[in-house]
DNA sequence: CAAAGAACGTAACGTTATAACGTTGCTAAT
DNA sequence: ATTAGCAACGTTATAACGTTACGTTCTTTG
């Protein structure tokens, strides 16, 4: 089973800032698992559906709040952990480790290690790529004979809007 | 009451990968607070010593078990996350998100945003600085209309011990 | 069909962090 | 000296986040 309607449409330019609809980024996550051969069930697809849709980070336990008044599917934390575990394997998902919430993935089809701009005031998040950091950061490893596997760079501050809103 | 033998001798090489006895660092650090007129009293003091005899991240339960140990001095969490707080207020400390742990700063007399990598495979974390990095990010956040507070830049893979070691 | 493997369900538990409120101990001004 | 004020610390309970262990279902494949 495939879904139908939007398209995927991978986005090429590393400027986008991520303004996907939220239907457009879940196909494309079912025909990137499609093409890996790995599978996105129902729940899976679910719960990025509901990070998608959410806007800004949220943690799993909101996700089996969400699950459980959408659905009326009432599910253990073993089960979302379990999912989440899958979509972030699958570049689907990543983890704000400053915040145990996790978002959605703008460009799971780019290898890429994310850096998230996390605003304080209102929860949002952004997220951004930056290849002269990663290459800082690899400079900075082989300094010092380190071998890196994984990369979490978060800035927390106030985003524009409440910069503008002046509520912060 | 101020600790004697060694002492403070701030480090000014930005690549000294933080070779100084903790001794060293907790009477740099008693000198801090003193010139900040902020108070390290005798417990935020023996965390910030026990960190530093660890020599890896310490989670508040760790610290927790050491003060009972150390001093039969049965404290509760609040006591030891309101000392965390202020340590790290002082900048004398940083917490690694990805691990929920805390590490001592080496450079607390600096105005510093950390880089740390942390071996998956000892659990040693090693901290470094970089102002190109920092450079990096504001730069990102600019073109999003983001202020920045805090950054955390976190590196997880194996270091140099333990590749050398084959243990990973 | 039988065997195997992946995903999911469920109960209990472990770990990390905070809320709410009370106590101590120092300082400082009268 | 007395007390008002304040910062730090103690104590209990609980919230928030995450995992272990084991059983069930469902599919795939020989």
């Amino acid at each position: 089973m495939t879904l139908r309607s939007p398209q995927p449409r991978p986005c090429k330019d590393p400027d986008c800032r991520g303004r996907h609809a939220p239907a457009e980024r879940v196909a494309l996550a079912v025909s990137l698992c499609d093409a890996r051969g790995t599978q996105l069930t129902k729940l899976r697809r679910q719960i990025l559906e509901l990070l998608w849709e959410s806007g800004r980070p949220a943690g799993a336990y909101e996700l089996i709040e969400a699950l459980k008044l959408r659905d009326s599917r009432p599910v253990g934390p073993p089960t979302v952990y379990r999912a989440l575990e899958f979509l972030m394997s699958q570049g689907l998902v990543a983890k704000i480790e400053s915040r145990n919430a996790y978002v959605p993935c703008i460009h799971p089809e780019r290898q890429h290690d994310c850096l998230f701009f996390i605003c304080s005031n209102c929860g949002a998040s952004f997220e951004m790529e930056d290849a002269r950091i990663e290459g800082l950061i690899s400079e900075n490893a082989t300094c010092i004979g380190f071998r890196p596997t994984r990369r979490v760079i978060e800035v927390e501050g106030t985003c524009a809007r409440c910069i503008a809103a002046g509520s912060a």
